[in-house]
DNA sequence: TATTCAATAT
DNA sequence: GATATTGAAT
């Protein structure tokens, strides 16, 4: 029965196994027969109330009112006749969420049943007694204040006595609350959107949303503190995110303070507070046609842009003073004028700067921080270039005017298995890096301007020297050469035949994956490289996956579909020397439906996962595991 | 004690 | 449907 009303429930035998199982698993309620060998419930309920702290129901056929009490007053949550019924089942979790306080509910009102309805007893005894218990409560309610809402009490009441077979506890006559997650909310701000910030009312968000158990009243609850949170916003003339949260007026830091303003609303944010806030805002709508019309959450709707660029959380500075430059936290940016890089180089086990460059992806799927941290793309690439695990052992190298240390820029760029690929492939994949990014290359050491004249990164060989340097050496280090015309001229070669090149393959035709290993062992960079270049362990990589064209375009129409099993796209599979292209923003998006596979619709806090990810976890969630967390229940 | 939340009353 | 009020939770 509890499994069928979605609890998750460990069975046992005897008490010896269920302390055995306490002790092993967390539980959030236990329930026992009470006349069992070895040990009875009562003394099971000690046991467990001692070393656990749990909730524990009793239920047996022992219907004597002696045993009944004595359970209660020492300690069970619940005393239950058998037979027991899925309704009696149903809400047992408020003993695990109430703990103590629904002990003393239940002793309460079995002392009520006594003075108050003590006529009934027989065969159906056992739902007399729950029917009794729920109008003793709101006797007692109606007693203590009816002053201030007799009618409210009113109907508390009818709903406990008519309520026998719905929806209603019997130890706690209090409909559960609807709580608004953020995929909720979420959902709820799509309905909005779709139907527009003035014509939505609750009757159609409502049918909007189709989430079922959500009631027209729960809608226009919600509702109203929406439209409160809109008006103090634009009073206000700010907007809360956790940047500013730090400073700002406490009251912007709703659960709304998550997601996206109405274009209206941002139309009124003070001009001289925000400035380049505001305008970053229509530049964005602009920019994604949505005709003035619309708000910043209609912008997470583009399918090929990752959600996280549009995350209005800012992302951490952790190991670092410089900022980042997502769209979300754009306005609070300064300006953007040439970068400075850090001076050193952070440890390489500290991953809150993780790489996208091939060897680092498990290292994003496996600590979730990242996943939720990451400025993707439009972040500052170079900078995390530097962040190379590679290569430390390198002579000083001089590309045009600057000077570079080992743990300088160059490193993670000359080293090109790991980030020179998010640096290139970023660029032309974000419009809106276009102005960051001339600042950051006039200080590169590469002289390159990317899409307008001849691009050569990272190449280091006597017959392709990077321009403008003196760098000659014959060894070649991975690199890539892109023509006037945007096309791939050539991708460095591997340092022998160990697969550093950053991407391996012919004109027009990129190969992921560094030919190098990855044929043999199925990962990149795996264990291999000199000495000063060892390379990731595979044991932080997935293995890589073919990446084809139906793939990619599967892909791109997936975005509004449910998080697939983990999969590393944009990976060779080894099996060919060249294989398929890609794009980078499937790498990016891949990453957020990556990060998806935790979070199983609990309540989210406001650092969470970018909206469109919450909306295809949303999907898969029934609407009571969305809400209301399903406890578990050892029997 | 003040604030927030969602439900409920008007 | 909009708004005001309520009671619980924090």
């Amino acid at each position: 029965m509890l499994r069928a009303l979605k609890y998750g429930v460990v069975p046992v035998r005897n008490p010896l196994d269920a302390l055995a199982t306490l002790r092993m698993q967390k539980f959030d309620l236990v329930v026992t027969d009470l006349h069992m060998p070895v040990m009875n419930g009562f003394e099971l309920q000690k046991e467990v109330m001692e070393e656990f702290q749990l909730p524990v129901i009793i239920m047996s056929a022992d219907d004597e009112e002696s045993v009944i009490l004595k359970s209660l007053e020492n300690g069970a949550v619940f005393y239950m006749v058998k037979p027991i019924s899925p309704n009696d089942l149903k809400n047992v979790w408020q003993y695990a969420v109430a703990g103590k306080k629904g002990r003393s509910a239940a002793i309460e009102e079995i002392r009520g049943i006594r003075g108050d309805s003590s006529g009934e007893k027989g065969s159906d005894h056992h739902h007399e007694y729950v029917h009794s218990a729920s109008s003793c409560v709101n006797e007692e309610k109606r007693t203590t204040g009816n002053t201030k809402d007799p009618k409210r009490k009113a109907l508390a009441k009818k709903a406990g006595n008519e309520g026998h077979g719905e929806e209603n506890n019997p130890a706690d006559s209090k409909k559960a609350k609807v709580v608004w997650t953020t995929s909720l909310h979420n959902r709820f701000l799509q309905a909005i959107r779709h139907i527009g910030l003035e014509k939505a009312v609750p009757k159609s968000i409502l049918q909007f949303m189709n989430v079922p158990g959500i009631t027209r009243e729960n809608v226009a609850s919600h509702l109203q503190k929406y439209r409160i949170f809109l008006k103090r916003v634009a009073d206000k003339g700010a907007v809360p995110s956790r940047a500013l949260s730090m400073s700002a007026d406490r009251s912007m830091r709703s659960s709304f303070a998550s997601g996206q303003l109405p274009f209206s609303v941002m139309q009124n944010l003070h001009q001289q507070q925000y400035p380049k806030f505001q305008q970053q805002q229509q530049m964005l709508a602009s920019m994604f046609q949505q005709g003035g019309r619309g708000n910043m959450a209609a912008l997470n709707a583009p399918s090929n842009i990752d959600p996280f660029l549009f995350s209005n959380r800012a992302t951490s500075n952790v190991g670092s003073s410089l900022p980042r430059y997502g769209f979300g936290h754009s306005f609070k940016a300064p300006n953007v004028g040439p970068v400075r890089f850090p001076d050193k180089q952070g440890p390489s086990s500290n991953f809150n700067l993780p790489q996208l460059g091939h060897g680092h992806w498990p290292a994003l799927i496996s600590h979730q921080t990242n996943l939720r941290e990451q400025s993707f793309g439009n972040g500052n690439p170079l900078y995390q270039a530097n962040r190379s695990v590679f290569d430390i052992d390198k002579p000083k190298y001089n590309f045009g005017s600057m000077s570079l240390s080992n743990g300088d820029v160059a490193q993670g760029v000359m080293n090109a298995t790991n980030s020179l690929m998010n640096g290139a492939n970023s660029i032309p994949t974000y419009p809106q890096q276009n102005e960051q990014r001339q600042g950051l290359l006039t200080s590169s050491p590469f002289n390159c301007n990317f899409g307008i004249s001849e691009v050569l990164m990272g190449t280091a060989n006597s017959s392709n020297p990077p321009p403008n340097s003196s760098f000659t050496n014959g060894t070649s280090y991975a690199g890539i050469k892109i023509s006037n015309d945007g096309q791939l001229v050539f991708t460095g070669p591997s340092h022998g035949d160990h697969g550093y090149g950053l991407l391996a393959g012919k004109n027009n035709n990129i190969s992921v994956a560094p030919k190098g290993n990855i044929g043999t062992s199925g990962y990149m960079t795996q264990g291999e490289g000199p000495s000063s270049a060892p390379g990731l362990d595979n044991a932080n990589q997935l293995p890589p996956v073919l990446f084809d064209e139906s793939t990619v375009n599967q892909h791109e129409n997936a975005l509004s579909m449910a998080p697939q099993v983990q999969q590393q796209y944009g990976l060779s599979n080894g099996s060919g020397e060249f294989s398929n292209h890609y794009g980078s923003d499937i790498l990016l998006n891949n990453i957020s439906t990556l990060s998806g596979i935790s979070d199983q619709g609990q309540q989210l806090g406001e650092d969470d996962l970018g909206d469109l990810f919450l909306e295809q976890n949303f999907n898969q969630l029934p609407y009571h595991e969305c809400v209301r967390r399903t406890k578990s229940v050892l029997v």
